[in-house]
DNA sequence: GCCAACGTTGGC
DNA sequence: GCCAACGTTGGC
């Protein structure tokens, strides 16, 4: 899930402990909300707009997607805090990893705020981060 | 601030 | 249904 720091940062979700992911005005980036997430997935927070843009830290499902009571068109979910990164893994390291070649966020072009990620991209970002 | 890469809108 | 114009995202 990408956000600028400015709006939403991985040090905002910590404080909140849950937030509920709503304002996605894209109809792929719905349909990924509604589609494939489920209560328990794993979530790469990336922080995009930033310096450096990267994932900051890890969230996790906590309520599956709901419609918007304002605008039922659209759906949110909501997420947990789950960790920090010491460091951001920056962009520039997920381009330059090898088996990120196919990760969506490394492509060019790639502005979806919610995009898929496989289980062994999950583990070498990760793996990344902690380290 | 620039600009590529989209997505959306609306005239036809 | 096509496509030009316009708006947005986001890396750089």
């Amino acid at each position: 899930m990408k956000v600028e720091p400015a709006a939403y940062s991985i040090d905002d979700l910590k404080r909140d402990g849950t937030t509920r992911w709503d304002g996605v005005r894209n109809y792929q980036a719905r349909n990924f909300m509604r589609d494939e997430m489920r209560a328990g997935d794993r979530v790469l927070f990336y922080a995009s707009n930033a310096e450096p843009s990267g994932v900051t830290g890890l969230a996790e499902v906590s309520r599956e997607a709901v419609p918007e009571k304002k605008d039922p068109t659209w759906v949110m979910v909501e997420i947990k805090f789950v960790k920090k990164f010491p460091h951001t893994v920056s962009l520039e390291t997920l381009k330059a990893t090898k088996g990120l070649e196919n990760m969506v966020v490394t492509k060019k072009g790639s502005r979806l705020s919610i995009q898929p990620v496989t289980k062994g991209e999950y583990d070498i970002v990760v793996k990344l981060g902690t380290m």
